[in-house]
RNA sequence: GGUCCCGUAGCUCAGCUGGAUAGAGCACAGGUUUUCUAAACCUGCGGUCCUUGGUUCGAUUCCAAGCGGGAUCACCA
């Protein structure tokens, strides 16, 4: 079947043909705006230079032609270079029949065309607990996850725990000292949490170090390597590349506890994960590549004994890929993480790291690597670079407590999610059970579309003091939304109403024509929003159907509309926005209520 | 200092590959419920789209410079 801009774009291009002699000119369609008469416009001002006539006049020579040709539309107005077009009624009448038929929820099915696309979100330290700024990583992961695939493709979501290196060694060393054998059991803290305290303990003792030696008279840089608290970490670290025993057993242990603790974050937060890997793993594959790149001269050993790679040429820098004493940093596993990425999944298409723009440079400069030891797969590696959630004051530091807890955050939201939902009062006859995961749902709804809804590329402001907002373009105004229309459809059957539109019916008004285009424009907006792996796309677009179908709600009634025929059109319809709103926020993540 | 990103209403954000009189929400002022859920709807208030040039029939959008903010340039991750 062939959709509304397909058949302006098709027509439109024969006219400029048959008219004018042009071919392969840009078509400029975009929605016409509310002030105006119409469904799209045609931008006609391009075909001036071409055509050497006023924009009016293309205008009414263009809108002559298609409309004689293309019985789907029904007439157009000219304001300057502006062609306003409307289709018939009848047509957009078939279009919401057609796609109730189909089932129609806005998804492309998966097909021959799509892409095996491993998608990388999450990716935490087992160091310390989630904050706000993993809460954006995931929702924008998982999000991005359920886009690709409704655009048609196969996804791997994969999240590669970063379970080793010289912080990890500074939690288990600190709490060996300070500890006094707490484990999450007997102090009845969380796993990620109790970790995280000695993370920050660490931190305060090396700060303090650090300060003595500087009015012992060492420079801050010197004091900063000298610290009795580093060394021993590094030490810590240099025994785990060992595997030495006792080492070995404190890290299990501790990373055990982190796991129960995330395990516990990521099931609130509803997110999951295909494949798990592990940098305790993949930092091994790393070393052998750097090893193999040292022989093919992609990498140099530097006289401090640092193994190195120059990327001036680039425009960058000279980049040490394995430290002097033999231990990995950061780039070496995630070497490795590639390249056992491709060899488990040989038919991947494409590899995404949802990673913050923080690290814009590091990916640069890993995916210039991977080219230069000549993986050709290397090209198919994309950044999903995200901007830094900020404060009041400014970033979150996780080692200077200035974080907003992702625990703490999501308990907020439950809190505040209770007390609105209480204080409303319209959750009679809901059991304990149903009472508790509406709560969940719109409390969830309300923190996952505040951060999805903004382009995923820039920054965004979090206000502690202020609490995330329940009314206005927000989750839970679109969840309302989607219960009110629920609540119609319960009650039309039962009142055993049916749900047919008689084929000849094209008696609907200016909302109704506007919610069927939301409809048939939602599943361009899927597809922007996959192409630039960008949620918020689709959460505006949501926004927008909801808010309109809010005003036709309080204009028009369905229930007590007397004539048939618009009523069973009106059930058809709204039952259809409820479907695109369910399927655009299940793309979210975010599920939505049958009553609230 | 080099590289990169950002600058739209008091606040938080939309504004698609350049197109009509720049839009929402919050906040503020007011109105709407004997009518399908008022977590809603309606009205009002609110803008040198950071500044200055350039390209163009047309620039919030593209280019350049400046101002302001941020990130990064580690043998941290």
């Amino acid at each position: 079947m062939t959709n509304a801009i397909q058949i302006l774009e098709q027509s439109i291009t024969e006219a400029l043909h048959s008219i004018y002699g042009l071919s392969n000119q840009k078509i400029l369609l975009q929605k016409t705006k509310k002030e105006f008469d119409g469904d799209y416009t045609l931008t006609t001002f391009n075909y001036t230079k071409e055509t050497k006539k006023k924009p009016e006049e293309i205008g009414q020579e263009i809108g002559d032609y298609i409309i004689s040709k293309n019985p789907s539309l029904k007439d157009f107005n000219i304001v300057k270079g502006f062609l306003n077009i409307s289709f018939t009624t009848s047509f957009w009448c078939n279009y919401l029949n057609e796609t109730v038929a189909a089932k129609y929820n806005g998804y492309k099915k998966l097909n021959s065309t799509g892409k095996t696309i491993l998608l990388e979100y999450s990716s935490p330290n087992t160091n310390k607990p989630l904050h706000l700024g993993h809460i954006r990583n995931n929702l924008l992961g998982f999000s991005v996850a359920e886009i690709l695939k409704a655009n048609g493709h196969t996804v791997i979501k994969t999240n590669i725990v970063n379970d080793r290196g010289i912080h990890i060694c500074k939690s288990m060393l600190a709490w060996q000292k300070f500890g006094n054998g707490e484990t999450p059991e007997s102090t009845d803290i969380k796993g990620d949490h109790l970790v995280g305290k000695y993370y920050v303990e660490f931190d305060k003792v090396y700060k303090k170090e650090i300060q003595e030696l500087v009015e012992k008279g060492l420079s801050k840089e010197e004091a900063e390597k000298k610290a009795p608290s580093i060394i021993e970490a590094q030490d810590m670290l240099k025994k785990w590349e060992l595997g030495d025993k006792d080492v070995m057993t404190l890290w299990q242990t501790m990373n055990s506890w982190v796991y129960k603790g995330f395990d516990v974050t990521y099931k609130t937060l509803g997110v999951d994960f295909d494949k798990i890997y592990y940098e305790s793993q993949t930092y091994i594959i790393g070393k052998e590549i750097v090893n193999e790149g040292l022989k093919k001269k992609v990498f140099y050993k530097k006289e401090d004994g640092s193994i190195r790679i120059d990327l001036t040429a680039e425009g960058l820098d000279e980049k040490v890929v394995l430290r002097a004493d033999g231990t990995s940093v950061y780039i070496t596993q995630d070497l490795g993480t590639a390249l056992l990425r491709f060899k488990d999944y040989p038919n991947l298409n494409q590899a995404i790291y949802t990673v913050g723009n923080e690290q814009d440079y590091h990916f640069k400069v890993l995916f210039i690597i991977l080219e230069k030891l000549g993986y050709a797969w290397a090209k198919e590696c994309y950044h999903l670079s995200y901007g830094m959630v900020e404060l009041p004051e400014g970033k979150m530091k996780s080692r200077e407590g200035t974080v907003v807890d992702a625990d703490e955050l999501l308990d907020e939201m439950f809190e505040t999610s209770k007390q609105t939902t209480q204080e409303l009062g319209k959750v009679e006859g809901f059991s304990n059970e149903e009472l508790n995961e509406l709560i969940k749902t719109i409390g969830l709804g309300a923190l996952k579309y505040f951060i999805l809804k903004v382009d995923p590329k820039k920054k965004m402001m979090f206000d502690p003091k202020e609490s995330i907002d329940f009314n206005g373009h927000t989750g839970p105004f679109i969840q309302y939304t989607h219960a009110r229309i629920k609540s119609i459809i319960r009650k039309a059957n039962e009142q055993n109403i049916s749900f047919e539109i008689n084929k000849s019916f094209n008696d609907i008004n200016e909302l109704e024509r506007e919610l069927i285009k939301y409809v048939f424009e939602f599943e361009q907006a899927v597809e922007e929003s996959g192409k630039t792996y960008n949620p918020a796309v689709v959460a505006n677009f949501i926004y927008e159907l909801t808010k309109t179908f809010n005003r036709y709600y309080h204009e028009h009634s369905i229930l007590k509309e007397e004539n048939k025929k618009i009523q069973q059109f009106r059930l058809v319809l709204i039952k259809q926005c409820a479907q695109i709103i369910a399927s655009g926020m299940h793309l979210l993540g975010i599920n939505v209520p049958e009553k609230m």
